[in-house]
DNA sequence: GGACTTTGTTCGAATGTCGAACTATCAGTT
DNA sequence: AACTGATAGTTCGACATTCGAACAAAGTCC
């Protein structure tokens, strides 16, 4: 039950309808394929005449394709259809902290090239890099025309309606024209948005088929510790695309330092610095907003292996931060309750380790028995979510719902 | 960007275009009047003769009315349009541990009837009691078939699907079946919802006309702390309608037992118990769940007349609770970034008192400046929420977006 | 009274769904 | 090989709606 926004709203044409039909066969054949026109008709208890109609036009228009016939027991063997995703390509980048990434996938998130580099702070050189890059391996592996946007995933926030970056502190940039910079360099559509946002994109519009999860959040981990959310099947951005900032909300005043200024942060308890704090036994120190290479120590990675190689500090070390995920988790299940939770980041590597103490902590805090028996998914390793979700920004406009009143 | 659930989608037929066409006069007329047709014309660019006939269907079914005409400098003057609230009823109930509420209330939420009595705990005879005031109160005001329905709004979960009540702990009821019961009782449609989703509504369909704000919370301060949000325009109920579950959010782990039997819970600190504990100078003790009255001592109004008197304890206990409130309404913006945030509940009579220690809370934990700039309003006296949200319950069906795709 | 302006209605063309009739194609049976 | 029954896909007229222009209604200004 939506309220219409009388100031901004979409009102229906002689046209209306069709498009509405036109995009809810379109994610049939997305969730079905391979589907033929009548079994379309069926689900959708509509005449198959319509149906025609509707799948020539988005057949001329190149959305999808006819296959082979299919099989029947009897009568008139129906034609197949697919939606067209194998050769409509997106460029996806991920800029990070330390290394930024770059890679070409197609519309269903298949990746075709990926190539990284050490990340260039300076944003007008970022870009020239980036334009660089990006150019080359379109051409490298793409006829003219074919690529049809740019995804830019960035740690910080986004202003959505002029693409500019407001704040990152990990790359140190304020108010950056990032995304009108890349789009001249590269002649193509960018979207940008920020890591978490992008990570539930992929969630909702390139995880597993048959994934109907309408409420749910995914957790990122990393530098920061933030959250994507998605409910009513839309993503969740707030006033001015700043939600889901639950990484600096307190789990205890009497907490470590955070980076933010503020005591005992979610954040502070359990990003990748403060896990390898806990185990160094010091405290968070900024490693950002200088312009010099982080000092290359221990990583996240290296403190997982030395935990599965026995090290009791290091397992210690990060099962504290499972307890503490679990906890921050309760908090985002009593305040929206997703029928899932998903959570990435280095940290999910240790899953097997960590995974009892998150649930744990879950219980600690979950309001309702319901609450505490949320399903939490590790993102699987090398999913490439941000990647994946970059991709989701250039390909999920073709298939979401119209806009309409 | 909303995707399609290809498992429960609406597709359009040959009379959508219509029906959202319908819908968005239809909410112009409501944010509008007195407006003519020629003037939706110009404000939906659309034709004057669209106009003439969904104004037509519109009067027919009596959703709108036309008015005296209007003047203008030049030319014919218009026929004003109005949409007709005045004589289309709802009754709202409103049932709390102490007191339940009986309102009789037209489409605007303006009063027409209030009566209340003590709270009976026993499902049955209360739904009797109810059901003994509600056909009176009808028949006295009313003809006949002029109530369109009733809103039930209890302090609890709801499943929404089956109507019923899964836990309401200040009432001592599990798994009952009211809705159903009291719509036997009075053969009308009876809509039911908590308490701080039904406040959300009320604000989102009943506040102040031009009130276009989409994305905001409202925060319930009363013997539970709870929260109902809105999102994109839409009330968020997560996966099974219990989102908005703030209250026992930990603030701080050494923090005062709470009722839920955790420690440091945000209620803990801010419910009208949780003040007048800290005033008393005792913990919390639970005194629902008896099926006996509450002892009747100091109220929370008790103790805001106190502190007006110049009692320095009872302000300071006051302006405790408003520091943390503020700090659980800091972890609320951080995580939805609303662009306001409501506050409901007895303790918003002193907010001349608190006003600046909340302020203060969020200041502590608002990760950004815009979010610790959210403003917080507080609820008028005697504004009813819950009532009002009970008639929006009944109300808001007739005007939402239609549901598409 | 006439020119001009604005409101509201009417009507044919364009676009779309609805439903039924029609054609195409297949398996099994005679 | 022809017949039968079933299913897939197309075509076409009826109905619903928007679109745009023409038209009637009702005012002001000179």
């Amino acid at each position: 039950m939506r309220k219409i926004d009388t100031r901004d709203f979409q009102r229906a044409t002689r046209t209306t309808s069709r498009e509405i039909n036109r995009r809810i066969v379109l994610n049939l054949v997305r969730e079905h394929q391979p589907v033929s026109r009548a079994d379309l008709a069926r689900r959708m208890e509509i005449g198959r005449g319509v149906v025609t109609s509707i799948i020539q036009e988005l057949i001329e228009t190149g959305a999808i394709y006819e296959g082979a016939t299919g099989h029947a027991p009897r009568g008139r063997r129906p034609t197949m259809l697919f939606v067209r995703t194998q050769d409509r390509f997106a460029v996806a980048v991920d800029v990070r902290f330390s290394r930024s990434f770059v890679m070409l996938s197609d519309f269903a998130g298949n990746e075709l090239a990926l190539e990284s580099f050490e990340t260039i702070f300076d944003p007008r050189a970022l870009v020239a890099e980036l334009t660089h890059r990006i150019n080359a391996m379109v051409a490298a592996h793409l006829g003219v025309g074919a690529c049809e946007g740019v995804g830019l995933v960035v740690p910080g926030m986004v202003d959505r309606s002029t693409g500019r970056v407001l704040m990152a502190p990990q790359l140190g940039w304020r108010d950056v024209d990032i995304r009108d910079m890349l789009a001249e360099g590269v002649g193509l559509p960018v979207h940008i948005e920020n890591a978490p946002m992008a990570c539930a994109l992929a969630q909702m519009w390139l995880g597993q088929r048959g994934n109907h999860n309408d409420n749910f959040v995914y957790v990122t981990v990393s530098d920061g510790v933030g959250a994507g959310i998605v409910m009513n099947g839309q993503l969740i951005r707030g006033a001015t695309n700043s939600a889901g900032e639950f990484g600096h909300n307190s789990l205890d005043p009497a907490g470590p330092q955070c980076l933010c200024g503020a005591l005992g942060c979610w954040e502070a308890f359990t990003s990748n610095q403060a896990t390898l704090s806990r185990y160094l036994g010091r405290e968070l120190v900024p490693v950002w907003g200088t312009s010099v290479h982080p000092p290359v120590t221990l990583t996240i990675e290296d403190l997982i292996g030395r935990a599965r190689q026995g090290d009791q500090r290091a397992a210690s070390a990060i099962v504290t931060t499972g307890h503490h995920l679990g906890i921050g988790i309760g908090h985002i299940v009593n305040a929206l309750n997703p029928s899932q939770i998903f959570v990435g980041g280095e940290i999910t590597a240790a899953w097997d380790l960590i995974g009892s103490a998150v649930r744990e902590g879950i219980l600690e805090r979950a309001l309702t028995p319901g609450g505490a028996a949320t399903p939490v998914t590790p993102e699987q390793l090398g999913g490439h979510p941000r990647l994946r979700g970059a991709t989701a920004l250039v390909a999920a406009p073709h298939f979401a719902a119209p806009r309409v009143a």
